[in-house]
DNA sequence: AAGGGTCTCAACCGCTGGTGT
DNA sequence: CACACCAGCGGTTGAGACCCT
């Protein structure tokens, strides 16, 4: 027989979660690392599914994500990867690393959406006077579409073997065999950390940030904090509060961090990068996984050697080109 | 200032494939 | 092999913010 069932929906909440019920989530997998979603609720006392906790911690709390207005680079990547893909929105929040796919998902359907399809009704009014057999020709469209996307699932297979095979081997520059750190990395969330290795540098310096943010703001918004989480903050790493630069330096942080995921300039990008990792290692968020990083060289991610190397960048320039000429033509 | 319409986005829902028992 | 769990994905919803009249 199968495993028994395990149906607790009774008592689940819903809807929007408080800054305090983020902060639990946060220090849970902060000092437990990522691994059963299911235990989750029961071992944090959160009155929530095991699945809206994946999704909080995936699409707001987890580390690297960048929120704030999409740049038109950002933007044109989107429509490019959505001519390329379709609907694929964890596929796409591949090649935007700093980005969700549910942000994604949401930036298509209210903002990209309509401009495209406006264009599209444009194109196509256009193509019907041309042409009476639109049954085919929207066949054939399909099948290029399909062919396409089953190219780029091709491409990501065989680089997901080859990084297997040779794990520390360094990356080429042809797209999209540069990228495989991205597809693993971002496809799935959980695949961004170590399962039970809470020590992870960078990941850990970030969910202390955006820790302290939450605490930052809650401690604003309700000044009865208990005490119990600002303990709680306290065991769990987040130091934030602590120490009179503590928010100066939080800021510079942001702005760091921000400044590291845009694709805006390769080289500055990479040499922010570098300062950061840096930082991130000598810096503010030192104490934070004190005695891991006193006792453990820290690996890097997948994800930073990726950003690490020079190349990458112009891999997403690869991207653009390819999908401008043969997807998105008149687009923009 | 107020009311109604529209927009945004966080969160939920249902489905699917992989996996454990 | 069958059943159930689990994680992930894409579609959808609804509350709050915003804008317009």
């Amino acid at each position: 027989m199968g495993r028994p069932p395990n149906c607790e929906k009774i008592g689940i909440k819903k809807g929007p979660w408080t800054p305090e019920e983020d902060i639990i989530l946060v220090s849970y997998i902060q000092e437990h690392g990522l691994g059963n979603w299911r235990s989750i609720p029961t071992n944090t006392g959160l009155m929530r599914c095991s699945k809206s906790c994946r999704f909080r911690w995936a699409n707001y709390l987890r580390p690297g994500i960048k929120r704030g207005n999409f740049t038109d680079h950002e933007e044109k990547m989107i429509i490019h990867l959505q001519a390329l893909l379709g609907n694929r929105w964890a596929a796409m929040a591949s090649y935007l690393p700093q980005r969700t796919d549910n942000d994604i998902k949401n930036h298509w359907n209210t903002h990209l959406k309509k401009n495209h399809n406006k264009l599209q009704n444009g194109g196509n009014d256009n193509q019907e006077g041309h042409s009476s057999s639109s049954s085919s020709s929207a066949q054939a469209q399909s099948k290029g579409q399909w062919e396409r996307r089953l190219q780029t699932d091709i491409q990501m297979a065989k680089q997901a073997l080859s990084e297997a095979l040779s794990f520390h081997k360094p990356t080429t520059n042809t797209f999209p065999e540069t990228k495989p750190s991205s597809f693993h990395i971002h496809t799935t969330t959980t695949l961004t950390y170590p399962t039970k290795q809470p020590n992870n540098a960078s990941s850990y310096a970030s969910s202390c940030e955006n820790i302290s943010k939450l605490l930052k703001n809650w401690m604003m918004k309700s000044p009865n904090t208990p005490n119990s989480f600002s303990n709680n903050m306290v065991t769990t790493g987040s130091s934030s509060s602590e120490g009179g630069n503590s928010t100066t330096d939080q800021c510079t942080k942001d702005h760091t961090f921000d400044s590291l995921l845009s694709f805006n300039s390769s080289k500055f990008f990479v040499e922010e990068i570098k300062n950061t990792f840096t930082t991130n290692k000598t810096g503010v968020f030192q104490d934070q996984r004190k005695t891991n990083m006193e006792t453990q060289e820290v690996p890097l991610t997948l994800l930073e050697n990726w950003l690490f190397d020079d190349g990458a960048v112009q891999c997403h320039d690869d991207l653009m080109n390819m999908s401008l000429e043969e997807s998105t033509l008149g687009l923009f």
